[in-house]
RNA sequence: GCCCGGAUGGUGAAAUCGGCAGACACAGCGGACUUAAAAUCCGCAGACCCUAACCGGUCGUGGGGGUUCAAGUCCCCCUCCGGGCACCA
């Protein structure tokens, strides 16, 4: 990197002493709106300047990602705050010498886009794609350093039909399957939803709505098939946020225990009622078990209330009960209600005869939706059992004996069972095992294992999405069923979505009322079809956008597996914690497949995960609601790109909660003058390679070299770029401190150069228009961010003299300096020669002298 | 109930390994420059006590205990705030 000097200017000495420099600097006011378009303009013109190098590249490769965002037409200041973080990132990195991929694209499907139509009378397409317009505009707006010849477009064929060529891939992998069930339906997305998009019983995207239970044919992602690779996973993944690992963990809730059956005595009429299996995770109290629990919609329940109207009724009320604290988001409030269903079940451990109750708080959907009730060792089995009299029989004691266990006792580890045939005496968590293992031996039960973590439902009845690539062959053929399912082969991909379409808001999908969509041909037999009409989740679009940057413009496949293999894993990942479970389980799902398919070699998506911290306004989340929503685009207005983007990283360190506050953009405002009138002051200033003696010049090479480790060491780190700017302030304070010195012709030419262009390069990252229009002044050529990233000169941030504190019984008494690297003597017997200290200890005797190298002495006195 | 965070001046925050609490800013106050204002520059600034002023002293990181020469930082207990999970058997 070599500095061309301009002709009118080759004959500048080092000295600054012409007032007409000074005069012509007031000239060069920081002027933001000027200089931001400016270099906008020059950016955007040059698509080459923030694109990646090919995996052939002999550079160590650097994948930055953001999350992409939903094109809703604006961005907002929680935008701002992600993206600044990452573009420092990605900046940085370039300066270090790797190989950048810095992507951006949109999660374009999804319901916004169709209740826009509906309000607006503009088809979802056009206004999706006016809307990624607007937002590139303003990422373009705020200097972010994309690479957009690698865009991803999710609402675009181009990517969708890959979407399609997944589920293929997963439905002959046996990974995509349908089946009839109980499915979340929100009344007003008029749309089936994720287990994982209900939110204590409300839709996630209408807080007020409650989801709706229906029965319905839908299409699942197997996800269940990696519930312990994913769970076992997050245990390698100690570059995520512990936070988010243990949000996974609870969602995926693998839970050990035992599958018991427990005959029903009598006669059963239904088939497969004979038996009762129910899940335990403490087999060990089985001799405690005082009754059997069921689901009001266990099969057994209905077999009983089949018989009996009267039980049918209560059965009914009890469910009905269940409804109501669903709906109300209070599962876990409902007051326990129960029904004796008159019949008895056997315990296999013993052979005694117990009631079968059903239950309003037994849950259909875990489990086996059967319990055994141990009064005496489960909360809520004791609650139930006193309600309604059922025996309470104590069959664990503590350990070490003693005194009576308050009831109910729950304690396992060290605790051991009594009074429980040849069990007794065992350990509780030994007998688990052992219980278990017996009970698989006579053919009654066994070990198991159960997850929270149900199959990823996919289906949505709604327009705007990618069609499910499947038909339905109405006559039937060789080894199908007329009516059944069958999959699009690769040369009729993608399924494109009608563009013509009568959005309303009528259930069904609007794809159900095109005909022209609807009817087509079987691929296999060529006899009349129907084509599946739902569309997939959204979430789908976002499990694998980013292996699509590696290769987005590739028409033949997803994407080159050797170009992903290159990238992957994306070295750091960046979004807000709002996506922990959502899109975060569904991309480490979306890869193990790929992965099992031999697309990629990474078991992860990505090997580091930030979520930064949210931006409040006057203490509240900014909604327009509330009425505290600043715009982004005032504030660049305002006081620039650059001012905006470094307060947002200044305020607050990235992953804590950020409070908006308009003076603070001000002041960074004033702080970038002052950068911008120091430097375009020296910008002239040429090295001329003579050692560096002045005293002043040395402590500005001091400060630098000092700076320069700190913020190296923030990047690499904590990345509190708070820290890192307020370094660069006290850098800029101690060249304003000095600027009468340089101006005096008292510091070498050298050291200013190196200050000056110091200073520029470690502002790059931050502030990219500023930096860039700074460093283009000093005559450099080529982009300040492919310039390298300065080196620390340890020799040179070296402290002469170093103020050590001394300390009398902990308290301070004075500071006194010292030469750096004295040893401990040296320090000892400066600090017992200073007149505060002598004074302090002025008829006391000191015990001891604690003296920390480098760090303070602390006097022990008596 | 369980699991993760968090609580430091008027405000945002800093103190990365147990070593000067409050760096750097914002807001504020005082001064210089100016006819004046803005801008800019310089200075003050945790609370309380003492003092005419200096000097000096005490207290202080949500609360209470503890460990240590030394605690915002480590240990125990508690309060409050934010987030996640939850009759999950």
């Amino acid at each position: 990197m070599s500095k061309t000097i301009s002709s009118e200017n080759g004959g500048k000495t080092a000295k600054m002493s012409d007032s007409a420099t000074v005069e012509s600097n007031q000239l060069q006011r920081y002027n933001p709106t000027e200089i931001e378009p400016k270099w906008q303009a020059r950016w955007d013109a040059d698509a080459s300047l923030y694109a990646a190098e090919g995996h052939n590249s002999g550079k160590p490769k650097y994948y930055c990602l953001e999350m992409l965002p939903y094109p809703s037409g604006q961005l907002h200041m929680g935008h701002v705050r992600n993206y600044a973080i990452g573009d420092a990132l990605a900046r940085h990195m370039w300066m270090r010498g790797y190989n950048v991929l810095h992507p951006m694209g949109w999660d374009a499907f999804g319901l916004p886009a169709e209740n826009a139509a509906l309000k607006n009378n503009t088809p979802p397409r056009e206004w999706t794609l006016a809307n990624i317009a607007a937002m590139r505009k303003q990422m373009r707006r705020m200097g972010l350093s994309y690479d957009w010849s690698t865009e991803v477009t999710t609402c675009l064929p181009d990517y969708y039909r890959w979407n399609q060529w997944f589920f293929v891939k997963m439905f002959e992998a046996g990974l995509a399957y349908r089946k009839k069930s109980k499915v979340n339906w929100c009344p007003d997305c008029q749309t089936v939803l994720a287990n994982e998009q209900v939110v204590a019983g409300r839709c996630w995207r209408h807080e007020d709505t409650i989801v709706e239970q229906r029965d319905l044919t839908q299409w699942f992602l197997r996800i269940t098939k990696y519930s312990d690779e994913l769970l076992d996973g997050l245990d390698k993944l100690d570059g995520w946020p512990e936070k988010v690992r243990t949000m996974q963990r609870n969602w995926i809730g693998r839970s050990e225990g035992a599958l018991v059956d427990f005959a029903v005595d009598g006669e059963v009429k239904a088939p497969g009622c004979a038996k009762i299996t129910v899940f335990t995770t403490r087999v060990d109290t089985i001799f405690g078990a005082t009754s059997v629990q069921l689901a009001p919609e266990h099969a057994v329940a209905k077999a009983f209330a089949a018989e009996d109207a009267g039980l049918a009724a209560k059965i009914d009320g009890l469910l009905a009960e269940q409804r109501r604290a669903r709906e109300a988001g209070d599962v876990g409030a409902i007051e326990k209600h129960g029904v004796d269903t008159g019949r008895l079940a056997v315990n296999p451990f013993n052979g005694e005869r117990v009631p079968i109750w059903v239950g309003n708080y037994i849950l259909a959907d875990y489990g086996t939706g059967a319990i055994m009730s141990v009064p005496a060792h489960d909360e809520r089995d004791f609650e139930f059992a006193q309600k309604y009299g059922l025996e309470v029989r104590r069959v664990i004691a503590p350990k070490a004996g003693g005194e009576e266990p308050v009831l109910p006792y729950t304690a396992e580890g060290d605790a051991v069972l009594v009074g429980s045939a040849e069990w007794t005496g065992l350990g509780c968590v030994d007998a688990q095992q052992k219980m278990a293992a017996f009970a698989q031996a006579k053919g009654f039960g066994t070990a198991t294992v159960t997850y929270r973590l149900k199959d990823w439902g996919v289906s949505r009845q709604r327009y705007w999405g990618t069609p499910i690539p499947m038909v339905y062959c109405q006559n039937g053929h060789a080894g199908l069923e007329p009516g059944g399912v069958v999959a699009l082969p690769e040369s009729a991909l993608p399924v494109l979505l009608p563009a013509q379409v009568e959005i309303t808001q009528q259930g069904g999908s609007p794809l159900g009322r095109v005909a022209d969509f609807v009817n087509t041909t079987c691929p296999v037999c060529s006899g009349p079809a129907r084509r599946e009409t739902d569309t997939m989740d959204t979430f789908v679009d976002s499990s694998w956008y980013f292996y699509r940057y590696t290769d987005a413009s590739n028409a033949n496949a997803p994407f080159d597996s050797e170009k992903v293999n290159y990238w992957f894993p994306i070295d750091q990942y960046i979004g807000g914690v709002e996506h922990a479970i959502l899109h975060l389980i569904y991309s480490r799902f979306w890869t193990k497949v790929m992965r099992d398919l031999g697309l990629v070699k990474n078991d992860e998506p990505a090997a580091r995960l930030f979520t930064q911290g949210m931006v409040i306004k006057d203490g509240a989340k900014m909604s327009k609601s509330k009425g505290n929503v600043v715009s982004p685009d005032d504030m660049i207005a305002r006081y620039g790109a650059d001012a905006t983007r470094m307060y947002a990283l200044f305020a607050a360190p990235p992953d804590r909660d950020l409070e908006w506050q308009e003076e603070g953009v001000a002041g960074i405002s004033r702080f970038l003058s002052k950068v911008y009138r120091l430097v375009t002051k020296y910008a002239d200033v040429a090295s001329d390679g003579k050692q560096v003696e002045s005293a002043t010049g040395l402590a500005l090479l001091r400060k630098l070299h000092q700076t320069i480790a700190k913020i190296t060491q923030d990047f690499d780190g904590r990345w509190h770029f708070n820290t890192s700017i307020s370094a660069i302030m006290i850098l800029v304070n101690e060249i304003m401190a000095n600027e009468a010195a340089m101006d005096a012709g008292e510091v070498e030419p050298q050291a200013i150069a190196a200050v000056v262009s110091g200073l520029t390069l470690l502002l790059a990252p931050f502030v990219p228009f500023a930096a860039a229009e700074l460093w283009e002044r000093m005559g450099y050529e080529g982009a300040v961010f492919r310039a390298a990233w300065p080196v620390a000169d340890e020799a040179l941030a070296r402290e002469n003299e170093v103020e050590i504190p001394v300390q009398a019984n902990g308290k301070l008494v004075t500071v006194v300096k010292v030469a750096a690297g004295s040893d401990d003597d040296a320090v000892k017997a400066a600090a017992l020669a200073d007149e505060k200290v002598k004074a302090r200890i002025e008829g006391k005797t000191v015990v001891k002298v604690i003296v920390v190298p480098g760090k303070l002495v602390n006097l022990v006195v008596k």
